[in-house]
DNA sequence: TATAAACTTTGCGCTAGCACAACCTTTGTT
DNA sequence: AACAAAGGTTGTGCTAGCGCAAAGTTTATA
């Protein structure tokens, strides 16, 4: 993980690439510009580590383009899929919660340009820049409101639930305006859609077919469109 | 919620109680002298509410003494309890992530002795204390290792093992030696356990019935006593 | 001391969703 | 063009664990 390209001396990066993101949109250009010179640029194909759970957290991240998702993988060999992470959001802050190694793994979901900062100059950028420190413990503590509503969902809902649910909750994150719907905006499969719902690829497969009959999703290899958002809502909501 | 007690002026609370807490423990005893003064102690019964979840986040708590269940309700009205605090660890930090409303309802689990301070002095906490917001946020860091914990243990475990090692936590964290065994510190039913590892209380009994014949544990009404540990952990890991 | 309320146990039948298996389709490689 | 590899579909049978039900036990209340 030592080969990081250095673009920032090839391509200066702008400082109206960070002027809006919540971390650092209190700040002056000139800090921006601060921040930026500290950073590493890197670009990601997909399907590529950024990190591995356990390994010592020497830096911190942030999507700039691209997707982020997070996993854990058990002693005995499954994934379980906790999250994904668009652009403009800060991942790998073991420091903010007192770690020294990162908790899970985090791979690239999709292509993606990866800022990255040494973890020793994280305390200088909670003392120096004015709001960073708050707005990174807001996505803390929105990370810590998802865990929990998956715990919520994996506990009390049937499979079609958790299904429509995360699907959803996909599309509203990260997803993008195609004709006929709304589409999930990287490359998933049937096995990552039961790794982040806790069931089987066969599972995922039947119910997209069923969906899919009844005009609710469209769906081709690696790709899946929610054509019907309400009434993958209600699929979502009760208990039958 | 307005009917807190003033102990402070009746019981005067010694510094002693907070000086080994780590979020206190690097603090100068006139520190921890001015922090109590500003505290509010009340006694709550078992399985009384602190604050419920959505409530604006006035306050926040220290347990002294006792414990704490927190968990948070579906729309359809199930209980999920997501997570126990023993005594010495803060809870209701919405402030920390960010929030400005409880995002889980707070109930004793127990007779509890709890400290709370207005959130307002958050951040002077904050600024005028050193280590406590470290110490913080290593709390916030070990919670959301608990929820990831359990998300996994959801997605990929049987029920038998969910609960094995949900009482084995329980006993680790909050277990008490009593002959033939480590008993949990706090009343405990079938119910309550069937809502920390997603299951029914039916087969929460059905699975200490059978635990018992084979003498890995004893339990009366509320109460659960862990008596052979090692074959416990054994049961909680495999997938058979 | 009777009665109610809370908690627990146990039995039985059913089904959601998994495991296994076979085959198909698309994409990438040589 | 042929092959391999990755991803997707669909069928069949099975079972873990739930829902329902009924009865037992302990604790609280009148």
């Amino acid at each position: 993980m030592d080969d990081h390209i250095q673009f920032k001396s090839l391509t200066r990066l702008d400082e109206s690439l960070l002027a809006h993101i919540p971390p650092f949109s209190l700040l002056e250009h000139s800090q921006i510009r601060e921040i930026l010179d500290h950073a590493t640029v890197r670009r990601y194909a997909e399907g590529v580590p950024v990190f591995c759970e356990g390994d010592p957290a020497e830096r911190f991240f942030m999507v700039l383009d691209g997707y982020i998702r997070v996993l854990r993988i058990t002693p005995c060999g499954e994934q379980v899929i906790a999250l994904h992470i668009p652009s403009g959001q800060l991942f790998g802050i073991a420091k903010a919660i007192g770690r020294d190694a990162y908790p899970a793994t985090a791979v690239t979901a999709s292509e993606a340009i990866i800022l990255s900062w040494p973890t020793q100059i994280w305390d200088y950028f909670v003392v120096n820049y004015p709001g960073f420190a708050t707005e990174t413990y807001k996505v803390v503590g929105e990370r810590m409101g998802e865990l929990n509503m998956r715990v919520v969902e994996l506990a009390t809902q049937q499979v079609e639930q958790r299904v429509a649910n995360t699907l959803l909750r996909l599309v509203n994150q990260t997803g993008r305006k195609v004709e006929g719907g709304i589409e999930v905006d990287f490359s998933i499969t049937r096995q990552d859609l039961s790794e982040m719902t806790a069931t089987t690829l066969h599972t995922i497969s039947r119910l997209l077919s069923a969906w899919e009959k009844q005009g609710l999703v469209k769906s081709r290899r690696k790709h899946i469109v929610v054509s019907d958002p309400q009434r993958l809502v209600a699929l979502g909501q009760h208990h039958a």
